[in-house]
DNA sequence: AATGTTTTGTTATATTATAACAATGTGTAA
DNA sequence: TTACACATTGTTATAATATAACAAAACATT
């Protein structure tokens, strides 16, 4: 049942809860070993338990990864529909990470056309520069 | 002397040169690894030298790191001025890669202003999808 | 020639991520 | 409810990516 699947709610796995439930507390990107280490004491022992878990969560859009600082955090745009298309702004002092949901952004890099005439509907976009605190 | 270092020509060292010519010369992102076996013959015998070429041809625009492959290609831009404003697209299938140079889309990125009214001259673009040859 | 800087060479190690396999749990439909 | 398909878990081992630390050589200014 195909429909029924995609559509389905994504009741999350024990896991899968617990390492959800440490990346939306953190208030910064949270790596897979640092994620490994604090969720030891609750029985996850090893990191393949950790990707997997991690895998499954940006799959079904509840966490992103930033992909140049191999880091995770949970997704804060309106009920995580937008799984395949981030952007976020990273500070180069203080790491800070923040998602940006920008309508006319989204629309923007939705609807750019290469040279082809090719359109993406997925994307990702790191912005870099200094945050509010570190200019 | 600040100025003539910021605008000082690159004349690349040894190991920097060979690992230019073997990227630019790949038809695909090279990964470090596999760039380190394709230069054991010339001498060049561990990670760290390559990841050191790496970094620097990065930092003087001759190539880009594509995060999401942890792969690197040469630049094909103009004269590789737009070291820190980088947007590829890449195929899901092929793993084909390819940097767009969109005027209409750098001057919105440069100029796209987040809710703090922050801009960002440096960022790193991936757009995800089938290429041509993929559809 | 003296000086500061970059680059190199080298060994060791840290960090990030996946392979392979067996077992257990869960949702769904006959 | 039982059987089936599928997702998840647990586990050990290993692959792939990247940096630390230190000494020596090369290079570019003065």
């Amino acid at each position: 049942m195909r429909i029924s699947k995609v559509n389905k709610m994504h009741n999350l796995s024990k896991n899968q809860q617990i390492i959800f439930d440490l990346i939306d507390k953190s208030s910064e990107p949270l790596k897979a070993y640092a994620i490994l280490f604090n969720v030891q004491k609750k029985g996850i022992k090893a990191p393949l338990q950790v990707y997997r878990a991690l895998d499954k969560l940006v799959e079904i859009g509840k966490i992103h990864k930033i992909e140049s600082r191999n880091a995770f955090i949970a997704c804060h745009n309106s009920s995580c529909q937008v799984a395949k298309a981030t952007a976020f702004s990273i500070c180069e002092i203080c790491e800070k990470v923040t998602e940006i949901s920008s309508a006319g952004l989204s629309k923007y890099l939705a609807n750019f056309k290469d040279k082809d005439g090719m359109k993406y509907s997925k994307y990702n976009l790191e912005f870099f520069g200094l945050c509010k605190k570190c200019r």
